[in-house]
DNA sequence: CTATGAGCATACGTTACCGTATGGACAAAT
DNA sequence: ATTTGTCCATACGGTAACGTATGCTCATAG
């Protein structure tokens, strides 16, 4: 059966996870697929459209994310939800570290992470906002969710011996995050 | 003026930050000190004696830092001032994203990232003890303490735009972190 | 039955890198 | 003055990757 522009990009995908931007090589892909390169080129114009379309797919997760947790009406729920949204998505291979560190050295690729961060943290601030902090409050405590997911979900992908679940981890981290409050 | 093998490291360090470990190559490095590669493999045996070297380094860094912190008696005064010195160290050109993006495809890489990191949570762990936390909640509390922290410098690393100061960050962590106990 | 286009193979030129081999410059020791 | 060892330059062969050009196969539309 003849690949898709999908396949190719969850190939790319998966070895931008575990090898980095650089190691996402059109060469090494078709050997993976076990077709010749004259398919890639068929489907993408040069590699760089393809980690293109790699980077879209991550930012499409995010958004993804944020549109599902809103499902929920009452605010503590959608913050659970949410932290249990993440927890699912970071089972799976995510290039996110990898993206991270390609963006330190493209500015391009630099302002869209931001502007992506950015977008997480507003969302999350404004759901602790939704809790009934007040604005500040509700910043800081997003910034140390925030902080604290992303350090727990990169540890959690490159270390096969590390053991905490991070649904426990998220639990915990909730519950010291909407202290000195009443509902 | 001749140069030394740390000369190679420094610019090492500098590069693996900036590119990632696929990025650290022999030419490169040559062309930004000037020089041929015939003075790399005068200091080196190869290529992955310099990744060695500059991963030893950053072992040792971490080492440094838990000595330092011991230098104080009182429990607080030892997590303020790790705090402290984090900080600091998070400020200068740190090649970790890139070592922790390394580990995934290199299991030995893998295994000295792990056992650091362990000591890493484990003196957390231990200055939370002190603190007046049983076993139990300094564990959670250092989980969480070094998560953040990695999230945050690593984004701050990455993010030229990004603005909260580690200082300030650190702080509101901290207090976040000894709540629920009197001293 | 032929013609068309999708999907891929093959072959090629080019570039960037690794590592080696060898020789040169220059200072210090003898 | 010659030797020795340090530090580096130059030249080379080999590999792996990028991108292009061109041709092959096969299904399907006319």
């Amino acid at each position: 059966m003849a690949l898709t522009k999908e396949d190719w990009i969850n190939a790319g995908w998966l070895l931008m996870t575990s090898k980095g931007v650089a190691g996402v090589k059109v060469e090494v892909l078709a050997r993976q697929l076990e077709v010749s390169k004259g398919s890639f080129y068929w489907h993408f114009k040069n590699r760089q459209e393809l980690l293109e379309a790699i980077l879209q797919r991550w930012e499409e997760q995010t958004m993804f994310l944020i549109q599902e947790s809103q499902k929920k009406t009452n605010p503590k729920e959608r913050l659970v939800n949410l932290f249990t949204l993440i927890s699912q998505v970071c089972q799976e291979p995510d290039p996110e570290p990898a993206i991270f560190l390609w963006a330190n050295k493209n500015p391009q690729v630099q302002k869209r992470v931001h502007d992506l961060e950015n977008k997480r943290v507003d969302y999350l601030s404004k759901l602790f906002e939704d809790y009934g902090f007040d604005a500040i409050a509700a910043k800081q405590r997003a910034e140390v969710a925030y902080m604290a997911m992303m350090g727990f979900a990169d540890r959690q992908e490159r270390d096969s011996q590390f053991d905490l679940k991070m649904g426990e981890f998220n639990q915990f981290l909730l519950t010291l995050l909407t202290l000195n409050i009443n509902h």
